[in-house]
DNA sequence: TTATCGTTTCGTTGTTTGACGAAATGACTC
DNA sequence: GAGTCATTTCGTCAAACAACGAAACGATAA
């Protein structure tokens, strides 16, 4: 109960649906978020926090930066089935149509020039 | 994408998620969920009307009471995988356990003589 | 070592949420 | 039409939460 619950939490807030949303072409790095969404930096590291707590999220350090990923296959079920739920059925909402949008501008765009974009 | 944080919100909180799987063996009338959870018939009223708002539960006033039950198969897509991902989660949780054998013994009790000793 | 830089933690602030009791509602009975 | 009774709505309080900036952290670079 409480680890589906850790889950349903984090569900809970729409930003971190949103991150999860953003994760489904490949992992990202912190500062990459932070640009699609526009938030201070500490604020997308609290909501990554607590979706890598609840299991949905994987990380993994490179370099400088700290990826976060969707996991793989051999996640427990209960965290499968909540991500395959959640993408579903927001694949074709007009939110993350918007933040694909934003993703794909910022892929673009080398890191180091993000990362300075925001004096992080 | 409002739909659906209707229910990830609905969901984020483990007494409703508690109710959901009360009602799993068939509908139940507001002071009965009241007599399983301990909680005040207004608490009770309001966590029940968050779940029918987003579409998990649906609802039925006979004689003096009104009645909540699971939506059938006609409901969207997006609440029956919802449900089906929480009973499958949490069927054999200890909550769920709990919660199963309190409902046992008030389906065995008079809906008047419950009424009554909740003063509702 | 010292400096730099991306990320995280901490402390604060304003908002949301869950609980309750009291009062309102609305249907059924007399 | 008045009374009864289950349920809902309202107002209040305390706890939880989301956002931020500042400071701490930890790894790499000089």
């Amino acid at each position: 109960m409480r680890d589906f619950m850790a889950i349903t939490k984090a569900l809970s807030d729409p930003n971190r649906v949103r991150m999860l949303l953003a994760l489904r072409r490949g992992e990202l790095c912190v500062c990459q978020i932070t640009e699609i969404f526009g938030f201070a930096p500490s604020t997308v590291s609290k909501h990554l926090s607590i979706l890598h707590r609840a299991g949905l999220i994987l990380s993994r350090k490179s370099e400088r930066w700290v990826y976060y990923r969707l996991p793989d296959p051999s996640a427990p079920v209960v965290v499968r089935e909540a991500l395959d739920w959640v993408h579903k059925s927001l694949a074709k909402s007009a939110a993350t149509h918007a933040d694909a949008k934003q993703l794909k501008r910022i892929l673009k765009t080398d890191l180091a020039v993000i990362c300075q974009r925001q004096k992080c």
